[in-house]
DNA sequence: CATGAATGAGAGTTCATTCAT
DNA sequence: AATGAATGAACTCTCATTCAT
């Protein structure tokens, strides 16, 4: 009865949807079974727990980010400006969020402690290190605003969750152009080197 | 018996404490009841289930959130411009974070609809509006970005959120006053009205 | 504060509402409590635990019945016939049902093995014992059937009991005159000697 | 792992076991468990919780003894009158109380309104109806006496009640068939038509 | 391979009982 | 003497995990 093509795959997104609507530890395996059309027995032949569940769609949740916006930056071809970096990892984000919603969502969940494998924590960090590294340079420019990098990506992150975090459910495919284009523009205001006021 | 001097109060701190660390379902009634010292069924005396914990704790933070800002306002005396206010709403915020840290972090977990009763999603709205409204103000005034005023608060609040989830768990006291004054800067850029670029 | 003056009384009469309400099992302290008015401690002072309440609500409804049938007997001064102490009998039932229904309701339930002390035990096998010296004195006069005796007294006691259970809530006292003395008639026929049919 | 070949079944048998000897709010539902050699878990599999289980085998019970007078009636052939139909009625009676004993003891219990949904009361008014049918039509026929059938009914069967709870534990079986004679006709003498006295 | 009935540790909740006031 | 807040064992119910089919 070989009815999944990747049963793998389909149990991940399926836990990242559930997780997003209703936390990490407030799904059961059952219900994720049950919306994955498949028997409960099924999932612990991929993943020998909930926590490898919870940590194997954490660290695909991560990686996809890492792999979307390293695509947009390649993608978007060489830049001579960190406002035009910044540009093409907008695009990155806007477009992460637009088609994994759920993966977005769930990554943003401030705690994930309780059941995150070192490994998992190690991914973390390094989309963070990507950001700053993005930030350090900006900052040799002159273009990004001097502080800790890991805290000014901390404060554009924080700003792009609570985007997404206000236009849910629809998530961000609802918000005009005009309107991404001004919050864009926010966001590099809170990044950009400029006395203020 | 009456050993505990607020008892109701001390399971509100106690409980905001591990819903921060651990989520909401995270978190065993046993283990609230064993933090605060006390015996489980204590718990139920003041609270008739899990829920309604969530829920007052909830309320409990967010009023007292609206409570320091509105404070803030208070005592700063009468503002003339939004980056003025700012600066007090700003104070506002980081006083609180830094008091109520378990209640700032637990506010800012994204996932509270599966146990929030209406009265705690109005209490927060209430909480949106009073920001919003400083929003609208500064618009008219010229000093503040044209754009959705709650989607502003949001990415506001989004970079004040990052920015105390980054500095876990010392908390907002951790960081040195320079700093402090750095973010509220980019903050304050991310809202104000500029031609960036 | 001396409130109440007759306390383990009205502890008793409480219990056994209860008790007929919800079943000895189904009933909680602080309800018995509640109900009398009093604090949940007080019943401690004279009841060293539910299971000692229990019993001494089932010995005093015993107790009670045996007295208001013995005095049912007394009262009618001197009979000839079985069938006129069973009428003096009957008005005792009936008077006590009337009476004291809670009590009569809870005796009638089928199962008090579960706390019943000993002692409480053996009151109930004297009224039984009370019972069946009737019957064998009817039958020794020939106007009762042959027949154990207990079986007998098993036979009229739950047709009466089946009686006040069918005219519950309202209890005997509902039942017009008429309709009380027909059935005395009928439950005398279970009883009498006679050939039927 | 499909041990049990019918385990709603096999649980509706033990629970009615245990609610005879310990009355439904005494019973625990890991003593269910227990007695059926089950995990306490799989109860819930088959009934959402013990008031549904409670209801299950209330409604088993009545249904059954419905079943087994109706069927007694059927056996028995065309009668012409009230006495041969209630022999049958009687055979129907023992057999019942003597197959499923705790059942029959379970449905004496006079205290069910803690539990019982209003399905379950209706099945009770059945079987209450399918007596008083007999009933009405015996004193349209003569053969019955007089009065509220309902009543009768209750009588009648508040004595065969006693019987039984007076037979416990052995249960009817233990009564020699002489003395199952006798008290055959000491019950149809409660219903029958007679001057008595 | 896939399934889902079965399990039992553990979670939420109740309640008999104690004891400081 | 009376109270009722406090307690924790025990109860109802859930759910991650197993395994016979």
């Amino acid at each position: 009865m070989t009815r999944k093509p990747d049963l793998p795959q389909l149990l991940l997104d399926t836990a990242l949807t559930l997780f997003a609507e209703r936390t990490y530890e407030g799904t059961q395996m059952p219900a994720v079974a049950q919306r994955a059309q498949v028997g409960v027995g099924s999932i612990y032949r991929y993943f020998p727990s909930k926590e490898a569940l919870g940590n194997a769609a954490f660290q695909y949740a991560k990686r996809t980010l890492l792999d979307d916006l390293t695509a947009a930056l390649a993608d978007g071809g060489p830049v001579s400006t960190s406002r035009e970096e910044f540009a093409l990892l907008w695009r990155g984000f806007t477009r992460y969020a637009g088609r994994h919603h759920a993966a977005f969502v769930f990554l943003e969940h401030q705690q994930h402690d309780t059941f995150l494998a070192p490994e998992s924590q190690a991914l973390a960090a390094e989309v963070d290190l990507f950001a700053a590294d993005f930030i350090e340079r900006g900052q040799r420019s002159g273009e990004i605003r001097a502080g800790d990098p890991q805290l000014l990506v901390a404060l554009a992150f924080g700003a792009f969750a609570g985007l997404v975090k206000h236009l849910r459910p629809g998530g961000i495919a609802e918000l005009p152009t005009e309107a991404l284009t001004q919050t864009e523009e926010a966001v590099w205001a809170l990044l950009h080197r400029e006395a203020t006021r």
